[in-house]
DNA sequence: TTATTGCCGATTGTCGACAATCGACGCGCA
DNA sequence: TGCGCGTCGATTGTCGACAATCGGCAATAA
C-alpha cells in the first residue's frame, strides 16, 4: 500500500539554513563574511526571526560567530584553530575506525566497501574534485559504519569547520593516486575486525594529512601579517 | 586607571539560559519533561522569543530536544545513549590527557595540583557529595590543562549530557576513598609527561566507570519495560 | 593638534499577534 | 462494538514593530 514516499516537510528555517551552509561550505559566503539578519531577510524572502534562527543552528555548528547588538558572521578560523579541529577529528576517526572494526555491519560494511572502490576509481580518473569528494565521503563511511550518532554530529560539527578552512585557504591536495595507498590500510584493518590497528592508522592518517594543512595555514599566516595589520574590510 | 571589573551585562536570554541549564542539571527539571514556551516565558518573567533563543542554545547543548510544532522537552535518555556518551568521553579524556602531559602549562598543572589536593581531601571527609564534585572537578581540570578550546566545548557537551543521566537515574557512585586510587595515575601519568600512559589511563578509567554507569541503565531499563508499557504522561 | 564628548546610522534584542500544525477527543456509521 | 473522520484545544512557526546597544564620525575645547 505505500507507494508514496513522504513529501519533504521543510520549514522556512530549515530551508533557509540548507541555503546558508551550502553557501558557506562551498565558499559563496567566505569565511569572515558578515551576515546582517535584515539582508539575509530579504535575499531569502522571509523574516528576521526565520534568519535568526537558522543563524543560531549555523552558531551551534560552529560555521558562524555571533556578537551580541554587532552582528552575525561566518566562522573565520586560524591555523591554531585547524590544529584544534585536526586533533579532535583525528580522535574522533580513531574511535570511529576501532568501533567500526569491532561491531560494523553488513550493510556498512558494504557502505564502507563502496566509498573506497570510489576512492580508487576516482583516483584513477585524476580529476581532483571528484577525488576530494570520495576523501570526504570515505572518511563519512567510516563514521557511519560505528553505529554511533552522537560521533557523527561531533564529526560533522569539526569537519565542516574543516571544510571552511579548506575553501578559503587555496586547498592544497595530494596526488588522487596516493589516496589508495594511505587509505587502504585502514579499510584492510576495518574490515579484518583489527580495531587496535584501525584506530591507530586512521588517527596517524588525519594527523599526517592535518600536519600539511596546518603548515600551510601557518605559512599564509606569516606571509599575511604584514600586509594587512589593520585594513577596513571592505562592503559586499 | 582600571580599578573597575566590567559590569556583567548579561541579556535577557542569557540569563533564562543559565536558570534553565541549572534546573536541569540538578534535575530540578527532570528528564523528559515538556518545556512549553509560554509556560517559560510567564515563569520567567520574559516573551517567548527569548524563551526560544535559550531552548535553541540548550538543544546545541544537548540538554534538550526540539519536536516540530509539538513541543521542547529535557533530553531522555537510553542506556544506548550513555554507551554513545562514555564513549565519547573516554575519547576526549584520552585525548586531553595526552595533550596536558605534553603540553600543560606551569599554571594548568597548579589548578591539577589543586583539584587532585581537593579529591583527595573530600575522599578522607566522607562526604559522597563532595566527593562527587571534586571527581567531576579533577576531570574538568584535566581538559583544561589540554589548552584545547574545542575540546572543551565539546567535553561539556558530553558531560553535561552524563549529568542529566546521574541526575534521573538514582546516582550510583563508587567508594569516595577509592577516588584517589582510581585517579592518582592518570593524575602521575599527566604531570611526568607520559603521554601514552596517560591517554591510556584516562581512557580506561573512564569507559571503566561508565561501564558500570551503562549496567544499572540496562539493568533499570529491563525493569521498567514491564511496569509501564504506554502510560499517559502526568501533567504538571 | 589632540583628546573628549555627544550624536547618528546600523544592527541586534525583545515583544505581542496571527497563522500553521499537531495530537487527542468524541461523534457518527457500519 | 469497532473503525474512520471531523473538530478542537494546545503549541509552535512566522511575522512586523519598537527598544536597546554598538561603533564610528564630527564637533568642540584645551
Amino acid at each position: 500500500m505505500i507507494l508514496l514516499e513522504p513529501i519533504a516537510r521543510k520549514s522556512a528555517e530549515s530551508l533557509a539554513l540548507d541555503r546558508l551552509r551550502e553557501a558557506i561550505l562551498t565558499g559563496t559566503l567566505s569565511a569572515g563574511a558578515r551576515l546582517t539578519e535584515t539582508a539575509l531577510a530579504d535575499q531569502l524572502a522571509t523574516s528576521r526571526a526565520t534568519i535568526r534562527t537558522a543563524l543560531h543552528h549555523l552558531v551551534a555548528e560552529g560555521l558562524a560567530v555571533q556578537v551580541p547588538y554587532t552582528g552575525w558572521m561566518v566562522t573565520s578560523l586560524t591555523a591554531n584553530d585547524a590544529w584544534e579541529l585536526v586533533t579532535l577529528r583525528a580522535s574522533f576517526e580513531g574511535l570511529a575506525a576501532s568501533l567500526a572494526a569491532e561491531r560494523a555491519t553488513p550493510a556498512a560494511r558494504d557502505a564502507l566497501d563502496a566509498a573506497f572502490g570510489e576512492l580508487a576509481s576516482s583516483a584513477t580518473s585524476r580529476k581532483p574534485a571528484a577525488a576530494t569528494t570520495a576523501d570526504f565521503a570515505f572518511h563519512r563511511a567510516i563514521i557511519a559504519a560505528a553505529a554511533h550518532e552522537r560521533l557523527v554530529e561531533h564529526y560533522r560539527r569539526v569537519s565542516q569547520q574543516i571544510s571552511i578552512l579548506i575553501a578559503s585557504s587555496n586547498a592544497l591536495m595530494s596526488d588522487p593516486v596516493l589516496l589508495v595507498d594511505q587509505h587502504e590500510p585502514i579499510y584492510r584493518a576495518i574490515v579484518t575486525g583489527n580495531t587496535d590497528a584501525a584506530a591507530t592508522l586512521a588517527r596517524a592518517h588525519v594527523e599526517d594529512e592535518g600536519a600539511k594543512l596546518i603548515a600551510h595555514l601557518r605559512a599564509a599566516e606569516a606571509a599575511t601579517i604584514k600586509p594587512a595589520p589593520k585594513r577596513k574590510e571592505a562592503k559586499s
